[in-house]
RNA sequence: GCCCCGAUAGCUCAGCUGGAUAGAGCAGCGGACUUCUAAUCCGCAGGUCGUAGGUUCGAAUCCUACUCGGGGUGCCA
């Protein structure tokens, strides 16, 4: 195994083309103007016709004024391709310019000597950045669901990705632990403690229980008393009305004082408050593990952090005249954006513009960001552009070297459930984030079962868990993030197709494999440094495909998109799943050259498999 | 009203940022297992890329308008 990470030994063919069509241009078109010299080379859209494309001849021919197929053929002339490719001749040229490429055998085994290092092919950046990825956000006193599923995975995949490019990652959980909401709870838990209870002993579905009756006692139904009193009901049910509403202005009056107290640190108001806090972050840190996410305490920034930064912020903002009063709240107005940001009501308080503003401050400020990516919702999008606009004007995203951080809202939809509507328990509650992951082990470990009736059940169990997890993630990363998806597990954990489980398959078969060699008293080491076979086309397609890993990693990275790392993990996988069909390894008949040559290209695709599903955050198994 | 997002095969989705005859998986039909793991592979069939214009050698992709669906829209988060 090559052991060097020197990008100049690394020969991309991709690049190696890019390079030589680039040098070629230059010679037919000298006065073309540098930025316009590109090459546009890509994978073949027809493998017979060649391995690589390049698309350049018909946009330079434009722009010069030939007409494409002329100049495709001066370049064609001019290229010198040698080491690399086959020569290039008129044959090359089809369509209106489209030239097509075939790789010398050499180039693609010395491209995959290259990659077949430590880091597969992708080399430290240059300018390496600090990337900080706002993920998960769960709130207190309430249990993950749905909601936090996409928050959690995709963002989790998008931090695991900036830091396979070599980049440095914080990720930091907003969670949502402060306001009156959780007042709201305290006081509840105040009167419960009073009563006896000892509520050290509560657990967070208990919790759960207690925030909404809390809301719903705090909730006026103010509305409802209107429209009895217009519609003249009976004069029962205005009175029995009217105290239900005096009974929660009364509760509300409470919690408000609560918050009180609590924003003043009131020993005993904090003290339930820290204990809520470790209810709830112990239960959903845990839900995070099982997701087999990288989110743990110390990516917990909630918004109480925050609490002591927004009054001098509103300040500064006010003494900045970057905020303004109107209509008694305080706003800021940016330019192409209607609606004013509020950071002040009217009665003082703050909202969560104002403490999203102090988080990007102390993001791009203190933790050194120059990237801050927001894994949320789509439906918080004109949230994220009033507060990015008003970071911006305020100059809170300025880095230490004085240039604007870049601020990301890398929006995600909805889950559906089967009828196209927002996943939700029979009862219309969100549905229990961990219930949802519970039913998909038991659905897993059925098929687990099935398939391997002589398995241990701790081995079927550790299995069934990994596959299930695979199947949930794989499934919400591998669509593009922005669209809405219905949550199916017949569709996930079907095992066939496009899924986790098929990728886990991939994995399991090839470690099969080398398990299989092992026994037969074949040498994996001197394997692994035979030269590559690649003769017949399934071996070249999965070589080819393996040698694009870096390229596609770099594109999920810039977008922020998980799902193309998706797409390349399946489509190498089936690669080889072809492979294995037509290429046999350790069947009788094969001799040991070729045997060498196909299980290196095996450990290879492997290796790549395995960096792709841990950069997604899926797990993987040894066999299933 | 205004703003944002989506629309591709019967269903679920890709389409590498403007390139060749638009691709997969399910479902349907037909093949391949005393297996290097068939949780797989091979073949067939299936499309007016929401509609109408525009930009150009070339558009699912870019621009405009419209239709349908979802979401948001000043003191919740």
């Amino acid at each position: 195994m090559n052991t060097t990470n020197d990008p100049k030994t690394i020969l991309d063919p991709a690049q190696a083309l890019d390079d030589r069509f680039c040098d070629a241009i230059r010679a037919v078109a000298p006065d073309l103007p540098e930025s316009q010299v590109k090459a546009h080379i890509g994978p073949s859209r027809q493998p017979k016709l060649g391995d690589f494309q390049s698309n350049c001849a018909m946009p330079i021919a434009k722009q010069i004024g030939m007409k494409p197929r002329e100049l495709a053929a001066k370049i064609v002339e001019a290229i010198d391709v040698s080491g690399i490719a086959q020569p290039l001749t008129e044959e090359s040229i089809a369509g209106p310019g489209f030239i097509n490429v075939s790789l010398l055998q050499e180039a693609l085994g010395t491209a995959l000597d290259a990659m077949d290092s430590d880091q597969l092919g992708i080399s430290v950046p240059a300018d390496p950045k600090t990337i900080i990825v706002d993920v998960c956000g769960v709130n207190l006193a309430k249990q993950m669901h749905v909601g936090h599923l996409r928050s959690t995975v995709i963002g989790d995949a998008i931090a695991r990705i900036q830091e396979r490019l070599g980049h440095e990652v914080k990720r930091q959980s907003h969670v949502g632990d402060w306001g009156l909401p959780i007042a709201m709870v305290v006081e509840q838990l105040s009167v419960m403690e009073a009563e006896g209870t000892d509520i050290s002993k509560v657990s967070l579905a208990e919790l759960n229980t207690i925030y909404k009756r809390a809301q719903a006692k705090c909730k006026a139904e103010t509305r409802a008393l209107e429209i009895i009193k217009k519609v003249g009901g009976h004069v029962k049910a205005e009175i029995e009305l009217s105290e239900r509403i005096a009974d929660a202005e009364a509760a509300m009056e409470k919690s408000k004082s609560r918050l009180v107290a609590l924003q003043s640190g009131d020993a005993d108001s904090v003290r339930i408050w820290q204990l809520i806090y470790d209810i709830t972050m112990t239960a959903c840190l845990a839900t995070c593990k099982r997701l087999h996410a990288n989110i743990t305490d110390e990516h917990s920034a909630g918004e109480s952090t925050y609490r002591d930064e927004l009054a001098p912020l509103v300040q500064d903002l006010i003494d900045r005249n970057i905020a303004v009063e109107d209509d008694g709240a305080l706003v800021v107005r940016c330019e192409g954006i209607k609606e004013p940001t509020i950071i002040r009501k009217r009665d003082g308080g703050f909202l969560y513009a104002t403490t999203d503003l102090a988080a990007i401050k102390r993001r791009v400020g203190k933790l050194g960001g120059d990237e801050v990516v927001y894994c949320v919702d789509s439906r918080q999008s004109l949230h994220f552009k009033q507060v990015f606009a008003a970071a911006h004007k305020a100059g809170y995203d300025k880095t230490a070297s004085g240039s604007d951080a870049t601020l990301v809202h890398a929006m995600f939809g909805t889950i559906l459930g089967e009828d196209n509507k927002p996943l939700k328990s029979r009862s219309g509650e969100n549905l229990n984030l961990s219930d949802l992951l519970d039913e998909a082990v038991m659905r897993a470990s059925a098929s687990v079962a099935e398939k391997n009736p002589e398995m241990p059940q701790d081995e079927r169990d550790a299995i069934s868990e990994a596959v299930a997890m695979a199947a949930v993630k794989y499934a919400d990363l591998s669509t593009e993030r922005i669209k809405d998806y219905a949550f199916r597990f017949d569709t996930m954990l079907a095992f066939e197709g496009d899924t986790g489980p098929y990728m886990l398959y991939a994995i399991a078969r090839i470690k099969n494999m080398l398990r299989k060699a092992e026994e037969k008293g074949v040498d994996l080491n001197a394997a692994a440094d035979a030269p590559f076979s690649l003769n017949e086309p399934a071996e070249r397609a999965m070589a080819l495909m393996v040698l694009r890993y870096p390229s596609i990693l770099s594109a999920a990275g810039s977008s922020h998109e998980p799902h193309r790392l998706c797409g390349y993990l399946y489509e190498l996988a089936s690669l080889f799943a072809k492979f294995y069909e037509q290429c046999p390894v350790l069947k009788e008949g094969v001799e040991a050259s070729q045997r060498d040559g196909r299980l290196r290209l095996s450990m290879l695709a492997l290796r790549v498999l395995e960096d792709s599903c841990k950069t997604l955050g899926i797990p993987t198994v040894d066999r299933m």
